[in-house]
DNA sequence: GCAAAAGTGTTACAGGTACACCCATGC
DNA sequence: GCATGGGTGTACCTGTAACACTTTTGC
C-alpha cells in the first residue's frame, strides 16, 4: 500500500485521498512569529512584536489596515511546491477529523486554538491536476489572547521558516483552492458573529465591553453603537461581571467581564450543535 | 490497488475511504414505491398510493402522524449487511462530491432531487469496527411534487426490493452512524425553513399560499397564522402571482403563485452561498 | 342561506436604533 | 477644569402576533 511507488499516471486513478485544512483566525500574529507581507515583488518577512494588550487595537490601526490574521504553511513538496497553503494534512487511519485538525494546527502555530468548527468539504475533481484526487475537509479556528499569550507558547524555540502569518485581506496566491476556502471561512466568521457569541474567543479570560465591541467591529468591518451594544450583550445573559475594573486608562475605568462558564460546553463545535431553532416567527397560539 | 485482495486486518490500517450519503426528504413517498413500516417485530412493507395533490395533506393525517418521509437502501454486503442505510456510495476518482450524491440518489429514487446541499462530514474512527476507516460526507436533499410526479419517474419498472421509504420519525435502526446524520439533517431542514425559502421546493411549479403554509407547518410541527404568513411571504418579494386560481375546492378559490425565477440560481447549493449577512444589528451611522 | 377558507384591516407589543445626557477618571 | 470614554435614560421606528372582519366560492 505504498503510494509513493506509483507513477503519476497511476496515482491519477486512485480513490480520493482525504485531508484536513484549517483557516485559523487571530486579531494579531503571535509574538515572535514570522509575518509575511505581500508586496509587488513577492513576499517579504518581519517579526511579530510584543504588544501591551488588545485595547491597543484601535490605536494601532486605521480603518484601512487589516484586523484579521491567519497562519500559512509553505509547501515543501509537489503539487504546488513553494506555494503557501493552509495548515493541514492527510487523515491517518486512527485519528478523528477534529484531532487531525488540532494536530496540524498545533504543528504550525505551536498552540491549541480557542475554538474549532468544521466548515465545509471541498472535492472538485480539478483540485490537483496530475496527482491523486484530493478531498479536503476544511475547518475554521480562532486564536484568542489566551492562546497567543507568550507565556503559553514555547517561544524560545527557533522559528519555522515555512510558517508565517498573513493579513487576511492581503494573502499571497495559495495552493489548491485554498483561496476559496479562506473566503468562505471569512464569510462564516462574519455570519456567526451576527447571531452567535464568538467574539469573546478572540480575547482573554476577562475583558471590557469596549474590547468585545471592538472585536465585533473588526470582524464585521463597521461601527457599532457602544450604548446599544452594551445592553444587548448583557441581555444575552452570557456575561458575568468579575468585579474588577480596568486600570491605566485616562478615563473612567471600565468593568471587566468574563464569559459565563457552562454557557458553552466546549471549544470544539460538533455536528450536534445546530444553529438553534432560535427566534422562529409567527407561531399560532395553541388554540 | 485492488482493495478486495486485502484481509480484514490489513484493510483496518488503510487510509480512510470517502463516501457520500444523502438524507432525502419528501412530504410523501412516490406513487408505487415500497413503504417500510417499523413494527415491534421488524419492518413490514406497503405500497405508495396515488394521491390527488398536496392539499390533501392536512386531511390525510392527524397531528401525531408523520409528515416527512425519506428513502433508505438495504445493505447487501458487510459491514451492516441487511441493515437499512442512507442512499450513497464511495466517490470515484473522476466524480464531484455533488455528482456522486446525485448519481446515488438517482439510483435509489429513480429521480433527480429538487434541491441538494452539503450537510456535514462525519469521520469518527469507530464508524465501522473491522473494515476500513470511512469518512462520510453527508448531503441533504428535497423531493417535491414536481419530482415525485408519476409522469416524471419511470414507474413502470419493477420495484427494487432493497429501496423503501420510511416515515422520518419512525425509522428502523440504521447502519453506521446514519441515525445521527438523519437527526442532524432534520435539524438543518427546520432551521433553514426559519430563515430561508425552501418550503416551496416540496411543492410543484405553482401553489397556493395555504399549501406553502402547510408545508411550513409540517416541517416545523406547529401551527402558523394564515393572515400573517400571507403578508410575510408576499413581502419577501420572491413569489409571483400566476393569475390562475385553484379550482375544485368547496370554498373561495385561492390564487396560485410560483417562485420567482432567478430568485435562486440553482437547485444545487454550493459553498459560495453563505447564510447571508442578512439582518445584522445595531450598526452605527457613518458619522 | 350557510359553511369554509381566502384575504384584509387594525391594534398592541417587543426589540432595535439613535442620540441626549450623566459619571468617573487622568491630566 | 477639561477631555475622554464608561455607562444610563428615553423617544422613535419597525416588524410581528393576535384577532376581528369582509369576500368568494360550493352546496
Amino acid at each position: 500500500m505504498d503510494y509513493s511507488r506509483l507513477s503519476v499516471s497511476e496515482r491519477r486513478f486512485l480513490p480520493p485521498a482525504v485531508a484536513v485544512s484549517s483557516v485559523a483566525f487571530a486579531l494579531r500574529p503571535p509574538v515572535g512569529a514570522l509575518i509575511g507581507v505581500v508586496g509587488a515583488d513577492g513576499v517579504s518577512f518581519g517579526r511579530g512584536e510584543r504588544r501591551a494588550s488588545v485595547d491597543r487595537l484601535d490605536r494601532d490601526r486605521d480603518a484601512s489596515e487589516a484586523a484579521l490574521w491567519l497562519p500559512l504553511v509553505r509547501r515543501t513538496r509537489p503539487p504546488f511546491e513553494g506555494d503557501w497553503a493552509l495548515p493541514g494534512g492527510p487523515i491517518p487511519w486512527d485519528e478523528t477529523l477534529v484531532d487531525t485538525a488540532l494536530r496540524t494546527l498545533r504543528a504550525a502555530v505551536r498552540r491549541d486554538p480557542g475554538y474549532l468548527e468544521q466548515l465545509y468539504s471541498f472535492g472538485a475533481i480539478e483540485r490537483s491536476a496530475e496527482a491523486q484526487r484530493l478531498v479536503t475537509i476544511a475547518y475554521w479556528a480562532l486564536y484568542g489572547e489566551s492562546q497567543l499569550d507568550p507565556d503559553a507558547g514555547p517561544e524560545r524555540d527557533e522559528v519555522d521558516p515555512n510558517v508565517a502569518w498573513f493579513s487576511a485581506d492581503r494573502l499571497p496566491s495559495l495552493a489548491f483552492d485554498h483561496t476559496e476556502i479562506v473566503a468562505y471561512a471569512l464569510g462564516r466568521l462574519r455570519s456567526k458573529t451576527e447571531y452567535s457569541a464568538v467574539a469573546h474567543r478572540f480575547l482573554g479570560e476577562s475583558f471590557t465591553l469596549a474590547q468585545l465591541r471592538e472585536v465585533r467591529e473588526a470582524i464585521l468591518g463597521e461601527q457599532v453603537d457602544p450604548a446599544n451594544f452594551r445592553r444587548q450583550a448583557l441581555a444575552q445573559g452570557t456575561l458575568v461581571e468579575t468585579g474588577a475594573t480596568q486600570t491605566g486608562t485616562r478615563h473612567r475605568p471600565a468593568r471587566l467581564y468574563r464569559f459565563r462558564h457552562g454557557a458553552e460546553t466546549s471549544r470544539i463545535s460538533g455536528p450536534a450543535v445546530v444553529p438553534a431553532t432560535a427566534p422562529s416567527q409567527n407561531r399560532r397560539k395553541t388554540s
